[in-house]
DNA sequence: CCTGTTCTAT
DNA sequence: ATAGAACAGG
């Protein structure tokens, strides 16, 4: 059986607020390490992965693993019911056809009790690739939002650049063209936006783009001279982002922030540069996870599926999106060969 | 002639805004004890009575009874053109076709008049019974208009069942099932729950039901003790909410409220318990007058009509509607015979 | 955290 | 025109 329980309504109305427009239904993997969805969305254009790990839940216990299949929208209804800040039981029996929700009121006055059915999803599990990205863009996920929106209002589709100046969105439409240019912060400009950012993530035997590092290193010199510290900076500034979901308190999610403001910047961990186009339609979707969390990062290389992904503090949400020249499923597949 | 001024508009929009809906056309019966508005709905399954007392007038003067018939659409109109506090003047000479309303801004420096057209409405004056319920709920407006909403996005209809440890909301449909639970107030458990409350409102000739309250009394001796002080606690609490409309200074408006803070809690009358099943569509209608007053008070008895009433500072607004099996007509016949 | 307001989408 | 959602303020 499954009984979770989530301190905060909050979080999983935002969750489907964010996703229920791309998705309209799937299961809920639920296993011992916690909750997981994956799903293309309804156009099958756009892969979305959400996770919810076990520890962040206030209670978990998932004695075997079993696929919710849900809809969305539906799930979405019934936890309207509930308050934000009520406290929610998610709850089925292993043979369940129908997924119980408990919203109970922070004093415990208010009980709402809901009943939801199932439904028999054929799942294809899709392997995601753990990929290294040449450009992976740190920004606040209100101003991504924001630019995703200005630019839809004008065109179809964005071009994103990354560069080691920054990060630029354009877009060309009927009415006029557009473009936004980030500039990396000057804080970050130290911690990011050089080679050694990544190789935290990098596997070992993934040396075909170190050249390019090398290339890039050549290129700016002058900030470089710390990169040994650079490798823990970014551990710890990830495990930190991740505690940081909606926590007023950990502002200062990154210590190399530039200002010691509460702002988040922009940060930019480049490989080599790149330059996609990608369907604001989509873009415009993932940004709605912004109440989700203060930060978004974006992981881009040339001619690779787009992920912009979402860390809060109950888990992980992931979009992938394919560049308007598509290698989408030959990049999904590639990585189980 | 009628002369009729209101302190805030606010009042009278937040009036038509919560009945609009149900009725568009009906009778202002005006007299010298003040006006009242007694109307089905349209589609001839709900009651909406309407009293304005003439005490509660800023000034009040009405020489003679007159049925001003007054399309609701129109006058939500016209209302809208007086912003919230301005003072609102009705006025009607004897032989009206038409009602005049002055708006009047508090500083003096504007002043709106209007004309509404009236017309000839058929007055099927209905009686209603001033009848004594089995289980009496009193609870926040808000929260019942959430629930009425909540519920409305499962199921069509809620059963209603009041029990003295609450009294519970649930609904059927097709994305599932779902319920809300909302636990008495521990203060109200006192004065509460009990048969004595209703001797109050009781006509005296009315025994037909004595049996029936003796025998709950013998079921639950536990708390009936301090019978004698409840009459005088009710009458008590029922003027004190009168005065409470939406003035928020008076906030404890039950001497007997559970914490001593502002919040209104639940607070349950109980005569026997009672189970009713309601047309949600109209609920939530009725709901919408939540801005009226911060709390409802549902009156149910078995096969009988629930009574939703709202007590305001300048009066009440009642609602009348059949449950799911329909004794209504029945119901509102039976007391003129 | 709730209320009131505004904007948008239907 | 209305109702829901997002936002700001108390």
């Amino acid at each position: 059986m499954l009984e979770a329980r989530v301190k905060q309504a909050a979080v999983l109305k935002k969750l489907l607020d964010a996703i229920k427009e791309l998705v309209t239904d799937g299961n809920l993997d639920c296993t011992d390490e916690g909750i997981a969805l994956q799903a293309m969305d309804n156009s099958h254009v756009a892969l979305v992965s959400l996770k919810l790990v076990a520890e962040q839940f206030e209670s978990y216990r998932c004695d075997r693993n079993m696929p919710l299949g849900v809809n969305l929208t539906s799930l979405t209804k019934i936890l309207k019911c509930a308050k934000d800040q009520d406290v929610v039981t998610l709850k089925a029996p292993d043979d369940a056809d129908s997924l119980g929700l408990v919203f109970e009121s922070p004093k415990e006055d208010r009980v709402g009790e809901y009943e939801m059915k199932l439904m028999d999803i054929d799942q294809e599990h899709l392997g995601i690739p753990d990929t290294q990205y040449d450009a992976t863009i740190t920004m606040s996920s209100s101003e991504f939002q924001r630019i995703c929106r200005d630019l839809a209002a004008l065109g179809e589709s964005v071009k994103i650049e990354a560069s080691k100046e920054g990060v630029r969105f354009s877009s060309e439409g009927e009415v006029g063209n557009g473009s936004v240019l980030l500039k990396q912060s000057a804080g970050n400009d130290r911690g990011g936006s050089s080679s050694k950012n990544k190789s935290v993530k990098r596997d070992p035997d993934e040396d075909n783009e170190n050249d390019d590092e090398d290339e890039e290193r050549d290129e700016k010199p002058e900030i470089d001279d710390d990169e040994g510290e650079d490798e823990l900076d970014d551990e710890d500034r990830s495990k930190k982002r991740k505690s940081n979901g909606k926590a007023k308190p950990a502002k200062k999610a990154k210590k190399d922030d530039s200002a010691g403001t509460d702002e988040i910047g922009v940060s930019i961990i480049l490989e080599k540069q790149v330059s996609l186009t990608f369907s604001l339609k989509y873009l415009t979707n993932f940004a709605k996870s912004a109440p989700l969390a203060r930060e978004v990062s974006l992981h881009m290389s040339n001619d690779v599926p787009l992920l912009v992904q979402f860390d809060f503090e109950q888990g992980t949400l992931q979009f992938f999106l394919a560049p308007k020249v598509s290698f989408f499923f030959a990049f999904l597949t590639v990585k189980n060969k």
